[in-house]
DNA sequence: CGCGGTGTTGAGACCTGTCAAGACGTGTGG
DNA sequence: CCACACGTCTTGACAGGTCTCAACACCGCG
């Protein structure tokens, strides 16, 4: 069930079986976790880090107020804290948006992997540099695009990010969010999240009902997204 | 003048001074950028990383539109695409607010650097995890609080890094940015970046003038910001 | 002395938020 | 099996923050 954590891996660079081995003795235990729980709180000191198997779970960061911003979606193969190795606590709440199976890895044996593992703690290096360039590309998506570029934008993403991981074919997958949690992704209130939801499918681009996103036409779609995926970095080369 | 480099590592653990050989050693050479070039033009082969000595750049995204995001900004001390090490390509740009002295370090040296100095690759990976961080607190910014906190946000989080290089003191600091370069910072119009900075003047929590800016009311701003610096990991401690 | 970039101001438009209410669906308890 | 509660989705009217467009002031520089 680590298969989609190493496809994701196998996408930016060569993993060789030796390296395979390593990476799959690194889990201690496999966890199994309800939805919408705060499975690594902010600021608590940490000393492993979550691998995601199945499920979605996202980083947040809530303001005094009330209000919430989700940072990063994560889906299976996600390594949602591997920032926390070096960081030892998190500057934001890591939450299961639904039911979800996790491995857990032990900071010591990710040590182990920098003194031993150069290339492994390369790629692991990278993974995170990914995760940042994902932010970016959500920072670029809140300060400039409107909000139904936005909004395509991150379905073209997850369309991308789930395929990867095997669990999206034909521009279809599971999309469990509500849409107030869409609206802590994007920037904006449950309401304009209906709207702009109404407007996509006014335009025949996406389909969205029971959970299930069924994008109509991809391209029409990622013209309005302005959607380019080089910052996923989906080249395979050495690092 | 490699100085507020090693200031920078030294906030969050220990450098021996071996360790600060060979990372002096890690530059190939130095050069000066003129103010307002592309340094490091976005999607180009990468075969070194810039580490930033003295003056202001910035990463930027543009939209086909012609609207431009900057999706972090850099100061001295900073390595402004050490992430280029392991992505091989930016999906950014490397600009130059004002001008630069950088120093080059070829890659190869860092790849070194992962197979014999694990501590240090493990520091340059917490520093990479940090832009990260900042990333997401701009996210937070971008998403859900107004122009007023924003602004006064990425007044309060310059002023700590510019202290930490060195480059700042009595809550006073060089501000180089024009209103419509922090306009791209915060998302918003040039227009708009007047406005919000005349309210910010006169609440009587900052005086920006002549590029010079003085934090009047530190505690005020900080409140209005909603600012808390934990994101920027300044404790000291093993990585 | 004129020019270009920057900063400032005003009026009006527009995108998104706020508040409120109702529809729909699903799970639970009687 | 029905009644109810709760979360989610949807819709409408209105408010408000930010943008757009336009004009002008200021200033350093050639």
């Amino acid at each position: 069930m680590i298969e989609a954590h190493l496809l994701k891996l196998r996408a930016r660079d060569e993993v060789t079986a030796d390296e395979e081995k390593t990476i799959r003795g690194l889990v201690s235990e496999v966890v199994d976790l309800p939805a919408d729980i705060v499975a690594i709180r902010h600021h608590a000191e940490l000393h492993q880090s979550v691998l995601l198997l199945e499920g979605w779970m996202a980083r947040a960061k809530d303001l005094p107020s009330g209000e919430r911003q989700i940072a990063e979606l994560h889906v299976a193969g996600d390594f949602v804290d591997l920032h926390g190795f070096t960081l030892k606590r998190l500057d934001h709440d890591v939450i299961t948006m639904t039911a979800c199976r996790v491995a857990h890895v032990p900071h010591e044996r990710l040590k182990e992997v920098t003194e031993r593992f150069p290339h492994i703690a390369r790629l692991y290096w990278l993974m995170t540099n990914i995760d940042a360039a994902v932010h970016r590309e959500w920072t670029l998506s809140l300060g400039r695009r409107t909000a139904l570029s936005r909004m395509a934008h991150l379905f073209c993403e997850l369309n991308i990010r789930l395929g990867l991981a095997g669990r999206a074919s034909n521009n279809c997958y599971a999309m469990p969010l509500t849409q107030i949690e869409l609206g802590e992704c994007l920037g904006l209130t449950a309401v304009h999240v209906n709207r702009t939801l109404q407007e996509l499918r006014r335009l025949e681009l996406v389909e969205l009902q029971q959970r299930q996103m069924r994008i109509l036409d991809l391209a029409a779609l990622k013209k309005v997204a302005d959607f380019d995926p080089v910052y996923l970095y989906l080249d395979k080369r050495p690092r």
